[in-house]
DNA sequence: TTAAATAAGACAGATCCTGTCTTGTTTGCA
DNA sequence: TGCAAACAAGACAGGATCTGTCTTATTTAA
């Protein structure tokens, strides 16, 4: 094995150690100590962070963090992990710290001068934006290490009824239309609940509670909210500009089905918990949308329909 | 200079070279040709892609893609870059190729197995989600590329006209509320125009087209369509229950006043023609949300009540 | 005080790297 | 067709670097 080769090894096998002795590592890769020493003022003058501890009982440790081997990219690789990395940032919060920052600095640093003002061009006209600008960045930091470590979070959740403590399991986090949402089995309620982490207004790891293990089997294929038991038929008509309105909707979309006049017809199944949801969605799209069934739901727009223009007359 | 060191510094020149002979580089390294051949072998072992012509003008080229020279990473870089990245993917149309992935499947695979796992973990827990699965992600793939090398594209756009032709100047590209845009400087209409990006079917790079210096000014804190001629004011009134929806809404948010009876006010400024908008955003909040000022966004507001009121009234 | 660890210099021998020389092959051009 | 320009690859000597051994010094915990 060449020398480089060696060094690289080196690194993999230190990683996976919390603390050696050279004597060790030189058993282990058959050579001499002397060599091993080299070796490591070597990667230590490459920025790899290990020290030494003289004395018994001392030796060689990592500081820090642990390294990769130095790993080779193309360039295409490289502009792609790095428009999708600088456009998240725009993301008003993102669970990641500086780490993914400085690992961009290390591809632009190496980046050709004619990729770089390529690069440069995108930074500011590619983003993928979040209109929630009130949300606290470390909450979610601590949402994501809690999943990753599977650890319980105590956090200050803004409900209509103010901010109240409650123990949390985190067992997922996802941004959706502008939101961030953590699926979490919810202490207090005892079942798995979907918060809104921009109304987390606090949260920290509780080490001293128990993981609970039925929260593994979910992710984002199999959500909880998405199980429907008992469905009921959710019919709404729609204008010609209804359907184009909810022709890439989320729920109502992959069931459009147009007609020759342009209007449509979209059915969906929903539990009846969730009618006032979906109502609410359909409500959005004033006269081009009428819901058909269930006759809850009609009621429900008819209430609705009143109570606003009740808001209107009172005050004319 | 060490041979490792010289390896990194050939990659960089064969970088900026498409062609070059082993008597030049030879030459700028002060080398003898056979050390060259001997390095760009051992280079071609180690993955780069670089091939051989024999014969009178021949020379080494270097296939397909430059490379970088090889990068450490720590470990909170790549878990950082990673996570990031991988969340990304469940965005369902995304405008970058495999380049992506692949680099994600190195970092993957150096990474030493307890991150391994705890990777695994995350991965299908945290996303940034897309409802819109109706679009191409040629397309986005296609405008990305325009704004990189400046150029103009052919696309065809579905309005409620139906879908029609259009020469467009792409401008920029975000993602926000669950939707691609793209803000484009429009041949047609002769201004910038902003863009729905599912709404664009179909897009091909035009290069007999000559590309407007004006779009460069362009970027994400200078948004056009943010910079209102002729404001007036547009004030709500709120519920309690208004208030705590609209406290991180993307225009309203800042400009929330909240009362001690827990109800509010925001007042922003708009330009007369986007009030249909702002109109159309309250009336999502139904009777939490009573529009005070102005008229025309009130009387717009009782339109709209009365010909849904209609819709329902007709069918009953 | 001692044992176990790093730190670092010196030096010979081993190994690898480099340059030169050589023979061959491929390819475009005159 | 033959020549010149390019790569391909072997051989070998000399040089450079790496490695192992030996050594001395220092640090630290037991």
């Amino acid at each position: 094995m060449s020398k480089s080769q060696r060094l690289v090894q080196l690194i993999m096998r230190i990683n996976s150690l919390k603390s050696f002795t050279v004597q060790q590592l030189a058993g282990e890769f058959g050579l001499s100590a002397r060599t091993i020493t080299r070796d490591l003022q070597e990667l230590s003058e490459l920025g790899v962070p290990v020290y030494s501890v003289q004395g018994r009982g001392g030796g060689y440790r990592l500081l820090q963090e642990r390294m990769l081997p130095p790993i080779a990219f193309t360039e295409g690789e490289a502009v792609a992990m790095f428009v999708a990395c600088q456009s998240l940032n725009n993301l008003s919060a993102l669970p990641f710290d500086e780490g993914a920052e400085s690992a961009l600095h290390k591809f632009y640093h190496y980046l050709p001068a004619d990729v770089r003002e390529r690069i440069d061009r995108l930074k500011q006209k590619v983003a993928i934006l979040s209109p929630n600008r009130t949300m606290n960045p470390e909450c979610l930091r601590t949402l994501l290490q809690a999943i990753m470590i599977r650890c319980v979070v105590t956090i200050g959740y803004s409900s209509s009824q103010g901010v109240k403590e409650r123990d949390i399991q985190p067992i997922g986090l996802y941004a959706s239309g502008g939101y961030w949402y953590c699926p979490a089995y919810c202490f207090l309620r005892e079942e798995v609940r979907l918060f809104r982490a921009d109304r987390i207004r606090s949260a920290v790891l509780n080490e001293a509670m128990e993981w609970r293990e039925e929260a593994d089997r979910w992710d984002l294929r199999n959500r909880p909210e998405n199980v429907d038991t008992n469905p009921i038929p959710f019919t709404v008509s729609l204008t010609r500009s209804g359907v184009r309105q909810l022709e890439s909707d989320e729920w109502f979309g992959p069931f459009l089905v147009v007609q020759e006049d342009g209007g449509g017809k979209a059915t969906i199944r929903i539990s009846t918990e969730n009618m006032r949801f979906y109502a609410d969605h359909i409500w959005r799209l004033g006269a081009d949308a009428r819901i058909v069934e269930p006759a809850e739901a009609v009621e429900y727009m008819q209430r609705k329909l009143e109570s606003l223009k009740s808001v209107y007359d009172t005050n004319e």
